[in-house]
DNA sequence: TCGGATACCTACAATCGCTGTAGCTTCAAG
DNA sequence: CTTGAAGCTACAGCGATTGTAGGTATCCGA
């Protein structure tokens, strides 16, 4: 029986953070101690990794809820699973090209300055003046 | 005298969002109509141009508070722009060192998903199992 | 067994960068 | 002068957490 906070250990999960996806469904309800707190076992400590392991390869909750259900039926077919997966990974994908163009802009403007005053700055000045742009940065969003 | 939404289809921007910028100081108030509409000038058009340009290479509102101070004070010295950018550009690089490796992992997960029933679904398996897992994830967030 | 440190509880607000809504007023063209 | 688009304010919501305040439980050493 494990308390929150080893749970959050093992997982390298905010205590917040579980009680947060307890609350939005994604983890159940636990146990309680007699006093009140929520204790955990095996199965809580699988799914939580699970979640974890789907966050940081960038799964959007949303996805995660679908895979674990997907996970708690494994009698179905593969391809939901995948399919899933192909989406996230063309995601990962655009995301990569995005910022390569970033990058490419980015050690333009750094290249290019040399040190003077902010008057003849290229980071401001490339800032300043988009057509000097060589990036097609439609829709970025970080 | 330009509107605001004049303003915001000539920069790309939603009209909300350049009120919210107005709100949280990173554009000025400008001038109103006799009605109490807001009214527009180059400079203002060449500050939004400006912002918006940064945040589409991915810089932060408070780096871009930081770049338009710098840009209102030519004289100072480049350094601490291109220092900014210099960290805007090791940001990009991080977070494309963390996708690619994303991207290994999918492509991976994917590719050997050969479609039988979910108990041996690849996709489910791996986010199952973190050891089977390559990549360093450490702080990914999207 | 007691005391105190630590961990836990709930409920709610804040973060970031917008975007959307409701209900009203102003503007510009016909 | 009318009408419809565009503007106004104020506020709520998104996603995925994180932080706070004020109170309670648990555990470990003395």
């Amino acid at each position: 029986m494990l308390s929150i906070g080893t749970l959050a250990r093992e997982t390298g999960t905010k205590v917040q953070t579980i009680r947060y996806y307890e609350q939005i469904g994604l983890m159940p309800e636990p146990d309680r101690s007699e006093g009140g707190q929520r204790r955990y076992g095996r199965d809580e400590l699988d799914r939580l990794a699970f979640i974890r392991h789907a966050r940081q390869l960038g799964f959007h909750l949303d996805a995660i809820r679908e895979l674990l259900n997907l996970a708690d039926h494994p009698d179905q077919s593969c391809a939901a699973a995948d399919s899933i997966a192909q989406r996230q990974l063309r995601q990962v994908e655009q995301r990569i090209a995005r910022l390569e163009a970033l990058r490419t802009e980015l050690k333009r403007m750094v290249h290019d300055c040399e040190g003077g005053t902010l008057a003849d700055c290229r980071v401001i000045e490339v800032l300043r003046d988009h057509s000097e742009c060589l990036t097609d940065h439609t829709h970025i969003g970080a």
